[in-house]
DNA sequence: AGAATACATTGCAAATAGACGATATATTAA
DNA sequence: TTAATATATCGTCTATTTGCAATGTATTCT
């Protein structure tokens, strides 16, 4: 049995930063590209733009769209690297949300 | 240290269900509909349509169409008791959804 | 310098979302 | 039976999203 704490509660900021990554997780698109930023960065393998173009069956225009979504929500970070845009999932964004999420569920 | 599961991987339907989870989740007002359902659950008070759009500042068509969300991602279930609409927070599904959303983080 | 590559951004069309007032439907109260 | 209440849905308007081709802006190669 887990005992009921202040910071159980779910305050404003954590409510904004819910909506913003469930936004960019909100299209399957997002997700995938998501995920293969990821299990690039797991396997230590850079990722750049062409190689998620190459991956998914849309555009340069709407990939970098999809991409710049999860970079607003924090769940992505661009390094610039040569003439290659470079993409880092940012494990802690993920982690920060999952934890608000499970607030939901805890108070 | 945690062993690779084959079930770590994510499979194409808990993308479908990440996606319309977060889609429900992806905007203020519906996360906090969805936590006032789930605290009026918790403290055993009812909780009806007429409820909710008196906890915010939107019309009632506003908040009907809201909780449609919600309801549609399975986060919330309508339950008709006597001439009211009661909501009820589906708590399994919110889990499901951490879990699926963990993975990312775990293969 | 000029051509090629990488990628973000813009402009456009179609689709969807968000807010509302009004309406439809069902249930309950008088 | 009529009136009132509860709530879902429709129609409308505006804003945002999604996809694309085209363009702009660096950077790198020849």
């Amino acid at each position: 049995m887990r005992l009921r704490k202040e910071s159980d509660d779910l305050q404003e900021e954590e409510i904004l930063l819910i909506a913003r990554v469930s936004d960019a997780l909100a299209h399957p698109v997002r997700i995938k590209i998501y995920r293969y930023i990821m299990t690039c960065n797991r396997e230590r393998t850079t990722v750049c733009n062409k190689d998620v173009v190459n991956a998914f069956p849309y555009s340069q225009a709407t990939i970098s769209q999809h991409i710049k979504k999860l970079v607003t929500a924090g769940l992505v970070e661009v390094k610039k690297e040569e003439k290659f845009s470079k993409y880092y999932a940012n494990i802690g964004v993920l982690m920060k949300y999952l934890d608000a999420t499970k607030k939901f569920n805890s108070n």
